[in-house]
DNA sequence: GCTCATTGTGCAACTAGTTGCATAATCCGT
DNA sequence: ACGGATTATGCAACTAGTTGCACAATGAGC
């Protein structure tokens, strides 16, 4: 039950709309909690409907008209409230893993290649948390809120840092083109 | 879409019922791939149904009463396809990270307890991998099943290695007693 | 001024996973 | 032989997340 507080969070940060919200859970937020647009609507709506949150009042509310969303006090005590609960960790669930797994029984063939792209795709995605680590926290920013949000990144970095160390070893370790291990 | 695969690899590592594959969910599989012995007993009844397994014929089929299952010719394709089949990564979703983030809006006020005890349960569970790397992976042991296994065992180990000196780092990083950072 | 792509909001139906409970068989102590 | 704990299987209802589509408003090109 997390996706009302990334929103909550996400709308402190900075009140927005829903497509806003959309985006900015594709490039910061939704790095550890994505995100599509039809949760984040359907999560905005009930969150006002609890009073958590509230429309800016501007102008008319109709279809394909941006209405604008701030968190009112009540949320955040919520979203306080949550952050200092006890939370017992989700289980985990790598379909990467679990291949690696299979194909221990019925052979790694025809795996190479998706490794390979697993392995790019991470290399991208750590060449972007440096860019951003680059952007916004240079070197002796150290209010405590600057010094949270660089940990949270850091963890992503080390993240990436470790699958990419370990799909250049599982690459390593497939046998040559053809093999099978039943 | 992997729990019927991480069924199908466990069945092919040994015939199960419902219940052995509910244990062994819980001890090996499931440390990437968890499940619920409900989600294993629908899934088989699906697996059987698609003709990828079939119940061991021994006796009566009534409730209370073990019923294995081995895996087909089909099912052993089925995995066979879809470890070679590529994937697109899954989105992550790490509540505590978000925690984090969130903390860094709302203050870190009443964190520390829970990291500490996130903190416990990761060295738990890498004191566990080490434990089996030390039972069933000794050095020397070279079969590609083998290096495969201990591959994904690694991945493990790595991973909450991580976890745990970053669980260090961020306690670290919190405030004495109380703080607020809005 | 009209049309067409884009932006923004949203409903409906589906899939996956979780929780709570029901029920049958077996085993164990008395 | 009976009664209660344990083992084993399963249904039903729920929650979270995903996919596919509909539709309104806006802006840009002509």
């Amino acid at each position: 039950m997390s996706l009302p507080h990334a929103i909550l969070t996400a709308l402190l940060e900075k009140p927005s709309s829903g497509l806003d919200l959309t985006r900015r859970f594709d490039k910061s937020i939704g790095y550890f909690w994505s995100a599509t647009h039809q949760q984040i609507y359907r999560e905005l709506g009930k969150l006002e409907a609890e009073g958590f949150i509230r429309a800016l009042p501007t102008e008319q509310p109709a279809r394909g008209q941006r209405k604008s969303y701030e968190v009112l006090p009540a949320g955040r005590a919520e979203l306080q409230r949550w952050t200092a609960a006890a939370q017992d960790p989700k289980p985990h669930r790598d379909a990467l893993l679990l291949r690696l797994r299979a194909a221990a029984v019925v052979g790694t063939a025809g795996l190479e290649t998706d490794l390979r792209r697993h392995l790019d795709l991470h290399r991208r995605q750590l060449a972007e948390y440096e860019e951003i680590e680059k952007r916004d926290f240079p070197p002796g920013n150290d209010s405590a809120q600057a010094r949270l949000q660089h940990l949270v990144l850091r963890a992503g970095i080390e993240l990436e840092t470790f699958w990419i160390q370990w799909l250049t070893e599982a690459l390593e370790e497939l046998p040559e083109p053809a093999e099978q291990a039943s």
